[in-house]
DNA sequence: CATCGCACCGCAAACGTTTACGGTGCGATG
DNA sequence: CATCGCACCGTAAACGTTTGCGGTGCGATG
């Protein structure tokens, strides 16, 4: 099985072998036939450990998240749509996509620092992005590629993708203003996540600009599930002058926040309406539809892994796109859940 | 940063500082502690591919899922929770969780097979056993350490763990007669899993113990997604004698079933009870929260690392557990959605 | 015929570990 | 004082690769 074995039943010295396999120029185009024939026959496969070793690289890349199932940032499906994108990307350069958990005990940093200093992988991506997040920092000193999901305040330059949360916020407000709305709650997360900042930030603009005034009151933190959906809408029913209309941080709250309105007897979309942020795929099937944003997590993956590779130097000529800093669009698909008030 | 290095500033042989790293006995308590105050400082890390290539063995083991989210069995909020149970037997004995998504390009048995042929990992967890998976076959054949999770019909004795759906669906149908139905509809899945089969055998023999014809009519096949569950809903709605009640194969699908009993101007619940399997994190939500089942996923994923610890050679004596095959209990939350007929 | 170039291949070092083996020095024992 | 045992440490081989370097043989060229 290995490539010293293959070699003795071939007859030749272990360079050739190594030769053929690789696809080099100097061998014969015979025995190249003859050594492909007998590893497939033999089922060989280069072991990684050695060529690691070797080659000083272990055309592996990680895909760091966490599994903290209450502050889950994302929807059920989020990181599997994603992944898939990124595999679609890396297959062609034979480059494998391992997922490194974050066990919910166990602290993100250094859990990067971990995978980072067994020389795990060539390259990394970082999501779950904290507004002050040290394994930026950690990973410009160490000079690994990473590509981060996700801005962040942090450190130097740096190659990130993200969504783009100012033009929700911007558009969801005035879309809710257009229909009377003046009363607009947020629903956000308490996470230190940097999705809250920019936000709640995007939010309170975006009442600016309309002559409405921040009030601290109907901005909410929570879970970002579906039991901190019905919490923050149970605090929100007790403030005084209730407000029309709810923005989401997370589409997951949306469940909980439909339920708390049944039960206080008020109808979401017609009592209260409401825009969620990503479109799941439960969106569509809700009852009322969810208004929120339709984003192709697939093609999110293929640019995460694209950037990822412009900051490998294997690689950087393949994808010269110097570092790459994108905020994703997002595109609003109307719902019933934020008809016009009073309408 | 290699253990030479190391051995060099600290004037030891880097024999000596392998030892000392490792925990060996014959090396002095003095230089030991010199040897790890050194490696701190200049944050030494051992290099995994070295070792690996010395031991025979990478200490990292592989936990593969399918990323299509058509056909998923389970989706983040699922295999967040068993990795979280899985990571915390793991670190224990210093081994790492990789998971390895398989695309939905990509054949899960090629996926496994390079998985294992380049010597990636020590041992590993499948999920989304297929009836018939010619993974289990190839691992046994290779002699390599794995769990599936899911039972499957293939091959030879092996380690896995799985959910009771017998007893779901038993209960759920004893449930559903109590309460007056006798028309029960079964929503499963199209894909080759077993869980498919399984829980549509048991659902028969359910039948059948209450003396309930089965009728090929209302077993309808589809997509495990929202979509899918309003899909087979709408269907079900055509049938001439209308169904009183639901068992469904995956909680994803009420939310599309809830939506197309709403169009149709029928209420989930009172017009159609719905008993779904597991409890997702909106199960209870929902309007009507739904009925359906507990189980900690948690335990599931401590389980399933431990029953593969108990197949790898260096752990056997700690975890004398031999071949483990367990179906793991699930336990009836009730809901508002299957309230009696009628009532 | 001598020389050169080239296609092809073998040799051996190197990557960073672990570990069996042997060697050193010292205190204790006879 | 000779010897033994033991604690500790250095040496070097080995894991499976890749790859620079050099060597061989052959056809072509002068």
């Amino acid at each position: 099985m290995s490539i010293k074995e293959l070699a003795q039943r071939l007859n030749v010295s272990i360079g050739t072998v190594s030769r053929a396999l690789n696809g080099r120029a100097d061998v014969n185009s015979e025995t190249r036939k003859r050594v492909l024939a007998a590893a497939k026959a033999m089922g060989y496969v280069a072991n990684q450990s050695g060529r690691s070793l070797r080659q000083g690289a272990t055309n592996v890349i990680g895909f760091t998240i966490e599994t903290n199932v209450e502050t889950r940032s994302q929807g059920d499906t989020f990181f599997m749509s994603v992944f898939d994108g990124v595999q679609k990307v890396f297959a062609r350069h034979k480059l494998d996509l391992v997922v490194l958990p974050c066990s919910s005990e166990d602290d993100p940093f250094d859990h990067v620092r971990r995978v980072v200093s067994r020389q795990f992988v060539d390259g990394l991506i970082i999501s779950a992005t904290q507004r002050n997040d040290p394994r930026i920092d950690f990973l410009i000193e160490r000079g690994i590629p990473f590509v981060a999901l996700g801005r962040s305040q942090s450190g130097g330059e740096h190659s990130w993708i993200d969504m783009d949360f100012e033009g929700v916020a911007a558009g969801a407000v005035a879309r809710l203003v257009a229909r009377g709305h003046r009363r607009i709650a947020l629903a956000n997360t308490a996470s230190g996540i940097n999705l809250s900042y920019i936000f709640e930030a995007s939010y309170r603009r975006a009442l600016a600009s309309h002559g409405i005034a921040y009030d601290p009151d109907i901005v909410l933190r929570g879970e970002i599930t579906e039991r901190g959906g019905y919490q923050i809408c149970d605090r929100l029913l007790a403030v005084a002058d209730r407000p029309t209309a709810m923005l989401l941080v997370n589409e997951n709250l949306a469940i909980g926040i439909y339920r708390r309105l049944h039960e206080a007897g008020l109808r979401p979309g017609a009592d209260m309406a409401i825009i969620g942020l990503r479109q799941s795929p439960q969106a569509r099937f809700l009852a009322p539809t969810l208004t929120c944003h339709r984003i192709s997590l697939h093609d999110v993956g293929v640019e995460l892994a694209q950037a990822l590779l412009a900051g490998m130097p294997a690689y950087k000529d393949q994808y010269p796109l110097g570092v790459v800093q994108k905020i994703w669009p997002m595109e609003l698909v109307p719902g019933e859940s934020d008809p016009p008030l009073g309408g």
